[in-house]
DNA sequence: CGCAATATTTTGTGATCAAAAAATCTTTAA
DNA sequence: TTAAAGATTTTTTGATCACAAAATATTGCG
């Protein structure tokens, strides 16, 4: 009989290693709302709150600093950085000129039940919407998203993208919270139907209404400060 | 009479911290050619090479991970990218989405005299062609590039651009050294005439025209293996 | 010779600490 | 009271080390 390795905690819950964890838990705070823009962010602070030492606190923020996620002033401060109008409208522009394009390359591989999945998700979204669930209808949105995108099998754009939500997504938090879920309106089932009728030119145009009435959305915001 | 603060070494060079330092350096050679693809790429051998300590190495090497010039595997061993087909078109793709984007936005903020510029750069990019000189040719190609770019004030898509000049830099490089210069024209002439016209479409087709001869280049090598 | 088992070396990871830089608080003088 | 000067604290940065995991080299056996 041979000897089965002993599986580790760290291998039962797929977290190899410490700055990885730390990154993760990061990264959803800043994409689903944990840490509002302006927010100061410092390495001590974090690993104490974290309850680990400094190093992989440095890796995961340093990461996140390459990703845009984090800002670090002249001064070697950091901190989530605040939305402006110039960012605003380039985040818009690489969001449409990326985003529809990954749709379009991820429709041959979405088959019939990943569609029904995309329904499913849809649901939960519209839920979300209707109780003012904040965080529920990010959450759904983000994973309505890359759910599509994922199945494109193009890491590199996948990664520009992934970058882009990093760094709307503190904002995107704030102004919800302060208006409120109600105005929005569900835009996901024209993509849906287009993925069903595999018709390009329509994914085009419901993923970039989608964008366009979230940013439109932010947009009054960064507009009227 | 007040006391100056004598400039240390590190002000007067305008590199604040060693591992930023160690990134200029690595990314310098990953965009030019001294890192081929495939290289291994070890903390400790990094380290001293460079005669420093391991953890600047280290933030220097998480930063170019995250901007995906260098990879990371499941053994945590990191090394240059090969290029695949798929890596390829997409990071073409990518570019002839952004990059014409890019340069439109640009234009308005180039005046006479930076045209000026681009045309002596222009003629340094023939000349290196001329003499064979790859590391030259990719040196002022890539000055006339982000000289564009960087007049366009986005910051957030010139970022995107950078990580895609350097996931395709030590491939390219590769390539030239293999078939050599000889069969480039110099694509820069039309980019400029439109500049000068601010002809948008122009400018559009040129830079359009300029990525798919670079890449079309590399396109026969990532074929023939 | 071929191949599996074992030992050694190499390498990334995480903790700890000293030094430098920046921010904050305190003091002092006009 | 206010603002400049000085002292204190906080924070980032870089070096060093122990540890674990992976790769490589060595040994031993058929």
């Amino acid at each position: 009989m041979t000897i089965e390795k002993t599986p580790t905690a760290k291998e039962k819950l797929n977290l190899p290693t410490v700055h990885e964890r730390i990154y993760q838990n990061l990264k959803e705070r800043i994409l689903f709302g944990g840490f509002l823009p302006g927010k100061a962010v410092t390495l001590r602070g974090l690993a104490e709150d974290l309850d680990v030492s400094a190093m992989p606190v440095r890796e995961a923020v340093r990461r996140l600093i390459a990703e845009k996620a984090l800002e670090m002033h002249g001064n070697r401060r950091v901190s989530v950085p605040l939305m402006t109008q110039e960012s605003y409208e380039e985040l818009s522009l690489s969001r449409r000129l990326l985003e529809p394009e990954l749709a379009v390359r991820a429709m041959k591989n979405l088959e019939k039940r990943d569609i029904e999945e995309l329904a499913r998700i849809d649901g939960l979204i519209d839920n979300a919407l209707l109780n003012g669930d904040v965080e529920g209808y990010m959450r759904g949105n983000h994973q309505f998203h890359f759910f599509i995108y994922s199945a494109a099998k193009s890491p590199i754009m996948l990664g520009l993208v992934e970058s882009l939500w990093l760094q709307f997504g503190p904002f995107m938090r704030l102004v919800y919270g302060r208006y409120g879920t109600a105005n929005l309106e569900d835009q996901h089932r024209q993509a849906i139907d287009a993925l069903r009728a595999r018709d390009e030119q329509a994914l085009r145009a419901a993923i970039l209404a989608d964008i366009g009435q979230g940013m439109h959305f932010m947009s009054d915001a960064v507009h009227t400060r």
